[in-house]
DNA sequence: GTCTATACATAGACTAACAAGGTATAGGTG
DNA sequence: CACCTATACCTTGTTAGTCTATGTATAGAC
C-alpha cells in the first residue's frame, strides 16, 4: 500500500487503540494489524516517533512496567485532551472520506 | 483540514476528474471544490507539481489551447496507463478506508 | 486605473512515514 | 553452547508530497 495514504491517520489510529485501556507500542502494532485484517503494518519507525509526539502534545501519558518475565514495556494512557482530539480527528476523517468518495462518485450511505 | 490526509489521494482525484474528458488545471481545482462541497481546496502548489508528475509518469498527456479570448489553457488528457492506474488507486482507497474504519469500529456496509 | 478572477508556474519550508540500524531479553532448537 | 525468532524499545537519515509565498500574464468590472 502507498504509505502516503496513512499520512495523517496514524495518530488517530493510535489514539483509538489506546482509548479503551492503556497499552504499549508493540501491542499497538499487533492490534492495528489484526483489526485491519493484516492490511496496516504500522512500522516501528512510524510508531515510536508518533507515540513520542502524542505524549509531547499531552494526548498520551506513559509509564514503564515490568512484565511477568524481565521484559519491560512502556504503557501509554490516553488523556482527556487526547480523547477530545480523537473525537475531532474522527470527525475530520468522516468528512475527508466523504469528500473523496464524493469526487470518486461513490454513493453515500446513511444521512445524505 | 489536515493537509496530510490529502497526501496520496491527490493523484487519484486528479485522474478521476480528468477521466471523462480533457480538462485544465484551474478547472480541476474548481471541480474538486464543487464535488467535495467546498471541502477540498486543492492548492496550486499541490496541483501543478502533481500534474507534471502525472504527465512524467505517462498517466496524462497535455496540449495547449487558446480559449475564446487570449487566455491560454493547458489541457490534460488521461492515457490508457492512467486509466489503469486510476482503477488501482480506487481499489487501494477502498481497502484503505475500509481498514481505517475497521480500526475505528465503524460498521461496514455491503459485503462483510 | 485598480481590483478581482482566470491561468500558468516554481522555490523553499515543513512534516511525517519509512528503511535501516542499534540495544536487550526470553524461549526454542540443534 | 550457539543460533534463531519473537518480543520490546529507540534513533538517524532518506524520501516524498502538500503548502505558502511569490512571480508572470490576460480579461472584465467599477
Amino acid at each position: 500500500m502507498d504509505p502516503k495514504l496513512l499520512s495523517g491517520t496514524v495518530d488517530m489510529l493510535i489514539l483509538q487503540v489506546v482509548l479503551p485501556e492503556a497499552t504499549y507500542g508493540y501491542h499497538i502494532t499487533q492490534e492495528v494489524l489484526k483489526r485491519s485484517q493484516g492490511y496496516f503494518q504500522l512500522k516501528e519507525g512510524s510508531l515510536y516517533p508518533a507515540l513520542h509526539r502524542l505524549e509531547r502534545e499531552l494526548f498520551l501519558e506513559s509509564y514503564w512496567e515490568q512484565a511477568d518475565s524481565g521484559r519491560r514495556r512502556k504503557y501509554y494512557k490516553i488523556t482527556a485532551s487526547g480523547k477530545k482530539t480523537l473525537e475531532e480527528k474522527r470527525a475530520e476523517w468522516t468528512e475527508f472520506s466523504t469528500g473523496v468518495n464524493g469526487i470518486l462518485g461513490v454513493p453515500v450511505h446513511g444521512m445524505a
